[in-house]
DNA sequence: TATACCTATGTAGCATGCTACTTGACGAGC
DNA sequence: GCTCGTCAAGTAGCATGCTACATAGGTATA
């Protein structure tokens, strides 16, 4: 059957944002409309869950660029499979974000 | 600045399908994917706020069409003005939920 | 040099959402 | 007449979401 975790309609839109290219939390903020209370603590959820993994963007790339450094995240291997079946759950997701290869950086 | 109640994602879903036609709990919970124990306390809320009204379905046509009597709700002038108000603000439910005449019965 | 705004992340505490379960009537199958 | 499945509404208690606020460096502007 697979006991994968079963994700709220809010984690599966998160989720969807970041395998879609909205890769750190501001730009999924942006994206979907949700506020930072919401944000925040999902993708730590969903990093503690295994389904997405964070790492820091260098001090001097956010120096260089004027503003505050972003916390990058990436799909992991299980995140796909729980966002796939999340969009079986939750077909109306795909129409909201579309897939593409780009980075909304 | 207009004092309109800020409704959630998923308020503001489930409104959007009572808007579109879907005007009782099991039809917003199959159509959305929202499980009963989201779909009928948030319905409830709703209508405490005045956004929504509701009303029992006569028993002698549920008997007529062998199944449990519904409870249907229409959107009231407030709930428009509301809803309007939380598509600015969630521009992606839009395309989930396309805006029909039709009751989905 | 203070006030305001922008980007970006984060938290406390209350409001909302979700899982699992219940109720209750009907139909099918046996 | 028992068990299972379906439609429909509902609740308890825990998990998640949201408002309001905090932090912190940068730009702008007066």
């Amino acid at each position: 059957m697979g006991a994968e975790a079963k994700l709220s309609h809010t984690a599966a839109l998160i989720l969807r944002a970041i395998s879609a290219g909205y890769i750190y939390g501001f730009s999924v903020m942006e994206m979907t409309g949700l506020p930072s209370g919401t944000v925040y603590p999902a993708m730590r959820r969903l990093e503690r869950d295994g389904l997405i993994q964070s790492k820091w963007e260098a001090e001097t790339i956010a120096t260089a660029e004027q503003r505050p450094p972003r916390k990058y995240y990436k799909v992991t291997r299980a995140g796909k499979t729980t966002l796939e079946a999340s969009l079986k759950r939750y077909p109306l997701l795909e129409k909201m974000i579309p897939q593409s290869e780009e980075e909304h950086v």
